[in-house]
DNA sequence: ATATGATCATGC
DNA sequence: GCATGATCATAT
């Protein structure tokens, strides 16, 4: 089996793109690096987004940072997810920022959280540390979509963290809230500062945050997909 | 400052 | 050991 070529164009649908990311399966970070022409770093202490924009180079996702799916025409957003020999997630998934203001009016079904993880292809990727960046192998991905469960589960952490964010409580929130998504700084040091409210319904300044899928939420919808 | 892509690394 | 809180690079 040869390395694939990188593609530049977005796939026509989602089997295409779920194909597309069937053949990257197997080669290692190494080889689709260098076909890409991209140089590896020793590790990903400074570059942490280096595999995801890999991928993204191979899948011909629309460049650029838009505010919503990576394959908008198609409705799929893509995640690299690093896991262990046994396949169990070493990482929490980050989904999106979260709101502090503005949020009257937003409910689940409209939240960008939702729209985020209607459709994922998740592909994952060797991650541990021991191994050498450029010797790690791609996985099986997996096109999912959330269950009846999975997103009863979502909506109702959702709700009890939007519900602290409106009432002016942002700032006791911690990692702790929520059983499959939680809220944890998204930010490039602790000093960074977005609006939000304040206890008293006055505007604040504090920590940006953002939507995590915790790590027991990803092993289950991966076990889900394997091993059914 | 906000958005994209996430992983690092210390405290417990 | 591992989750929580902190952090890194880049583009706009």
């Amino acid at each position: 089996m040869s390395i694939p070529l990188p593609t530049t164009l977005p796939p026509q649908d989602a089997q295409t793109l779920l194909e597309r990311a069937k053949s990257l399966s197997g080669f290692t970070l190494g080889e689709l690096a260098q076909r890409a022409g991209l140089t590896i770093p020793p590790d990903l202490k400074r570059e942490k987004g280096w595999v995801g924009m890999l991928l993204e180079v191979y899948l011909g996702a629309s460049a650029g940072s838009k505010p919503e799916q990576d394959f908008p025409e198609i409705g799929v957003e893509l995640k690299t997810i690093p896991i262990d020999h046994s396949g169990n997630p070493l990482e929490t998934t980050f989904v999106c920022v979260a709101p502090l203001t503005g949020n009257s009016g937003v409910t689940w079904e409209s939240s960008h959280v939702r729209h985020k993880l209607t459709r994922v292809l998740w592909i994952p990727v060797e991650g541990e540390r021991q191994i050498p960046l450029a010797t790690r192998r791609i996985g099986t991905p997996l096109l999912w979509s959330p269950n009846a469960e999975e997103d009863e589960q979502l909506r109702q952490d959702w709700e009890e963290l939007m519900d602290l964010i409106v009432l002016g409580k942002v700032e006791s929130i911690t990692a702790r809230h929520g059983e499959v998504l939680q809220l944890r700084p998204k930010a490039a040091n602790n000093k960074a500062r977005t609006e939000a409210i304040g206890e008293k319904g006055q505007p604040i300044m504090t920590l940006p945050r953002g939507f995590y899928l915790k790590k027991s939420f990803t092993r289950q919808l991966l076990a889900r997909h394997f091993l059914l």
